[in-house]
DNA sequence: GATATATTAGAATATATATTCTAATACTTC
DNA sequence: GAAGTATTAGAATATATATTCTAATATATC
């Protein structure tokens, strides 16, 4: 086995994803993370091959989990009503895992997922966004059908407009509770105007 | 005089903000900018000090533009209906500017301009920020008056949802004209419901 | 036309930081 | 408790790229 890791990989990771949220991506060096998560430089490329790498992992972790809640709330809605609420999503995930919504509400992907990650993680993050793609499509079939900007829509509503709201407050501060009933109205407007 | 410059001022940060939209901050590097306009890489030096100030420049000239045509818009508004139609002022802006609107929109300001740029630059930024709070509190009196939330759901709509809305389709294409109806229903639903 | 000067041009250098390397260490398994 | 191994630890090296430097050149002014 080895000497024992001074850190789980998740919690390595999380101690990383802090620093991308403070610094953001271009300051997110070897340095940074390694002084901040309490492990040698060294140690660092034990567990993954570079850089590029790190930062597609801050990430993926970040997108994995807003993903799989977001996922999961919209293929819940089964009205327009329903969908306005399920895009509260978005603030709720904010105000639970912040520096996770920073990473990635205030960056481009490309900045975390860069050419140079490896083939792997690009790959992974390729097939994050065809899930998402897919289930806009889905709802769009659902809620909205007939109208040919259906998608469209469904992506300003349920994605643009809770992210846009968010990010009016980040990376500071947590969105506060109050702005969920301003997003839900603008959403179902948004949707059945 | 000495000889001619090759480009001026304004079509070398125009030239730079192209390489700033595509690249993003953190790979807009001094050889890219140089290679991108056309000139070498020590004559960039002439005109500014450090790539921190280059990129300073860049996010600056993107975030004056942006707030004169923003601040114009909405002191003209005097009903919410009036600054819902104003609000439209982020998807024409990023139709006329697309380069200018990622920048703005795709990034933090820090990535811009850093801890490191100039001194003049960083209170440029800030004196863009103070203003803009300082119009978004007028306005949340005028439109608002008597509600305590008025700052933040003023924000909220006028410049949260329609920088989301138009963030779905950056940095890739230009935001379709047909969401301006979606974006104007979602700002006045959020500012009356 | 001669002089002064700002810029071009790109090579040389400096600097920051990503990556590799050597040795020591703490755990597991036999 | 001995052997094997993954990790700690941090110094050494490599690499990328920001910055500086030297020389040449094109324009304006006198």
């Amino acid at each position: 086995m080895g000497r024992p890791a001074l850190l789980s990989q998740d919690d390595f990771i999380a101690a990383a994803t802090l620093v991308a949220a403070r610094l953001g991506p271009a300051k997110t060096s070897i340095a940074a993370v390694s002084k901040a998560a309490g492990v040698p430089t060294g140690s660092i490329y034990h567990r993954l091959p570079s850089r590029d790498a790190l930062l597609a992992e801050i990430w993926l972790a970040a997108a994995d989990r807003f993903q799989a809640m977001a996922l999961a709330a919209f293929a819940a809605a089964s009205s327009i009503e329903a969908a306005a609420e399920a895009a509260l999503v978005t603030s709720r995930f904010a105000r639970a895992h912040h520096a996770q919504a920073v990473v990635l509400n205030s960056h481009r992907r490309e900045e975390f997922v860069t050419a140079d990650a490896p083939q792997e993680h690009r790959e992974r993050a390729i097939k994050l966004a065809a899930e998402l793609r897919e289930a806009m499509t889905d709802i769009a079939a659902r809620l909205l059908p007939g109208d040919p900007r259906g998608k469209e829509r469904i992506a300003v509503a349920l994605i643009g407009i809770p992210l846009g709201a968010v990010r009016v407050f980040l990376p500071q501060a947590v969105p506060p509770q109050e702005i969920d009933a301003d997003i839900e109205a603008a959403v179902l407007a948004a949707l059945r105007h």
